[in-house]
DNA sequence: TTCGTTTTCAATCAAGTGATTGACAAATAG
DNA sequence: CTATTTGTCAATCACTTGATTGAAAACGAA
């Protein structure tokens, strides 16, 4: 049942390192199988199995399966706050540039990441359930609210965006909007059609 | 381990209909269990105690625990077909009536049934995997999609929205955004003024 | 080298877990 | 009234699953 050993062996590595990379590749293969089957068919056994360990290792470093998981949710939001689309503008980017590059970004991830809106789709299922999920989830929304909100705060500001517009509730229409889209259905096409879209209702005129 | 027997005994019915009332306990029982816990919780002997009946006779009604998870997907399609807000116009309903009527829908389950809302996620989930859930979900948005179109159709042909309206663009992001609604953070107040906003944006004028 | 600490694993536990079996009762057909 | 189909359950199977134990390496400080 075993797969791929440990990819970084712990050769000219201290002790220490090898240790944290041991703990890497658990959160790793854990956060794989939940992508591939969900918390449904998330196994300590195979976690270990795919990180090159024995189970008892794997509690050694977690102490129980909820741990674990735990660690998959802080990893998920480290990827969150690291990978972006490569940006669409040079220079200074206006808020039309900004949100653009926010479309871009949920592009970005369907195309490149898929396995990262798949997990959080399991782990926001899990957060009704489970507190500590819940809140990593929960910062990683507000963190995400707000910079949409910054956005189209400055665009107002500048004219670029509407006069009349109600920055909180437009925040709220984007960003269920982006949630609601990596769903199930949605299309490339249909995806980018309705950011067209948008961009026309947000637009001054 | 015993919960509530079935709540309509058997009594003053036919053989027939008895099979058919057990069958529909434990769709309902299963139903139950995955809102409150998930698939991850649910187990086959609890959805059997539950209707009150032993496990044989529920592998008796369903093949195996996916043949039951399957009716729940039915069920779920079937409750999201029946149940609706209380209409809020009287008489010949206007594209605004109707539109206004598809936001009130939404706070309505959220309210009153939001067990469809977390089944329906633990089924999208699991869509991506299971072919049978992916089709009873897609045949509900398809459905869904199409209700949402007509009303903007109706509306820029006859003045309420704005003539230059990208119908299919627009149904998108609607359904995209009650989607996106109906997870985690949202409140109801951000709910409404989004829905106002968004009311604001789709009128003519 | 020595000794305590950190890391690893084979073996095992106890509690599930989906599914089956075979017997038996209740309803229905002939 | 039989004979057959339909529905039900206690008991059990074969296997899974999260977690633990106790012993043995690997390591680093003294």
């Amino acid at each position: 049942m075993e797969t791929t050993k440990e990819p970084t062996p712990p050769e000219a590595m201290t002790h220490r390192a090898a240790g944290d990379a041991r703990r890497h590749a658990l959160v790793r293969a854990a956060f794989e199988i939940i992508a591939e089957r969900g918390f449904e068919g998330l196994r300590t056994r195979e976690v270990a199995a795919r990180a090159g360990v024995n189970i008892a290792t794997l509690h050694y470093y977690f102490m129980s399966k909820e741990a674990l998981i735990d660690g998959v949710a802080d990893y998920l939001a480290e990827q969150f706050a690291t990978l972006h689309a490569p940006l669409e503008y040079t220079g200074d980017p206006t808020p039309l540039d900004l949100l653009r590059q926010e479309f871009a970004d949920a592009q970005f991830y369907a195309a490149h990441y898929p396995s990262m809106y798949e997990v959080t789709h399991e782990m926001a299922v899990r957060a009704d359930r489970d507190p500590t999920i819940r809140n990593v989830l929960e910062r990683l929304e507000r963190s995400w609210n707000r910079s949409v909100e910054d956005i189209l705060r400055d665009g107002v500001a500048d004219g670029t965006f509407r006069a009349d517009l109600d920055v909180v509730a437009a925040t709220t229409i984007l960003t269920c909007f982006q949630r609601g889209a990596r769903y199930l259905v949605t299309s490339d096409l249909d995806f980018d059609r309705a950011c067209a879209e948008l961009e026309h209702w947000l637009l001054a005129q």
